[in-house]
DNA sequence: TCGTTTCCTGACCGTATGGTCAATACGAAA
DNA sequence: TTTCGTATTGACCATACGGTCAGGAAACGA
């Protein structure tokens, strides 16, 4: 069985990477599409044109605008999760609630789109990704309500229920990406500027990390 | 100009009656299927049907589908500003705050439907209600940055930035309308119990007082 | 009873959208 | 050059949706 030539990361125009490269180009359309129109109101068209490819193309990747919209949630509740490793390697609340928002801070900066995206498919009753919900999301958050209560036990924070300081960590941190142009319009129109971001992710870690009695 | 007999609230068959009626039945049916399916994703015939209405009916109340969505969306604002009022009349912020979280969560609770609608229509971009985002948002949050502002220079909390803090309290206490079905897939498919609701409003309320130094 | 206003609704229409398909172009191996 | 799998795309189709309208039914005042 001999192993071709793989030079696909060397030429880019290489079949493979024409794949790839066109993928990535429809999903990043999409995401931005679905993010500022909801799924009902995106359209392949719309998806399509900021793609810069024909529609037609579109479905030769992605079947239908579900098996799209479907990739486009998955790829978000990887990154959302993977911002979990934050909170793992810590040991005590401070350094780990403080990485986790940070973390979490940077992808709403960095993928808002992606955030309004997973925030719509959760207020709509996650039809696409309920199983994701009662899977990989309930142990996850299992998981982290043991290390939080474990903290708790070794009096590292005050006796505050670990569910609703996770609730706390979601909302306010996906809020600067779900309600961003709520925010930059009550910041006179202007988008967050680096200093602004920091300023935001310091008075979320403070607030925080004091009203759990942790510094 | 004599007054016509005013018996509307005895008979509820008259004229103007039915109007307000049929009006509220509608609203009600809109404000759930633009929840649950956004904007784009709403029919009208949907909406019809969860009003028990034919659907040429809605078009004699509501002109356009826009319109209908306005009204929905101007609703929301409204219960949404009413809350405003725990904050004024308040001497500290563990008074002011509390009663505002409070009131806040009572609406998450009460009107979660409406909660999701206004979410989606920030997350887009605030398409229809921008001009409020700019004038009655923007003066309301100016005068509660006023009136935080002055407690921190009282002395009564610590010096947090005030817009933080406020958007901490909106995501937070929003959080429990807008991600009220993840927090529900969390809570083994159980909607919140009445105590369940208690114990997340104390949380919010001690995490937050704590986290700025008020307690 | 009559006239007027409001309310109701089935049937209909134009358009936009998701999706299909056949024809074609392209790149790489033989 | 030929062959063959992959990629591309304009044209097309069925459907669903927002919105219209004409005709009629209630509701009310006189």
């Amino acid at each position: 069985m001999p192993e071709p030539a793989r030079i696909s990361r060397i030429r880019p125009g290489r079949r493979t990477d024409i794949r790839q490269q066109n993928e990535r180009l429809i999903l990043d359309a999409a995401e931005r599409v679905f993010a500022e129109a909801g799924f009902g109101g995106a359209t392949m068209q719309l998806i399509a044109d900021m793609a810069g490819l024909p529609k037609a193309n579109l479905h030769y990747y992605f079947p239908t605008k579900e098996a799209l919209y479907r990739r486009v949630v998955q790829n978000i509740f990887e990154i959302w999760l993977d911002a979990a490793s934050s909170f793992d390697d810590a040991a005590g609340p401070v350094e780990g609630i403080g990485a986790y928002v940070q973390a979490k801070m940077d992808i709403s900066r960095r993928h808002p789109h992606g955030s309004k995206v997973w925030a719509a498919e959760v207020m709509h009753g996650a039809p696409v990704i309920q199983d994701y919900l009662e899977t990989t999301l309930r142990d996850w958050t299992n998981g982290r309500i043991a290390v939080i209560q474990r903290w708790i036990d070794q009096g590292q924070m005050a006796p505050i229920d670990p569910r609703h300081l996770l609730y706390m960590l979601w909302a306010t941190t996906q809020h600067y990406a779900d309600f961003g142009h709520q925010i930059e319009t009550l910041n006179a129109g202007h988008p967050l500027t680096d200093r602004q971001w920091r300023d935001a992710t310091d008075s979320v870690k403070q607030i925080i990390l004091r009203g759990i009695g942790a510094i």
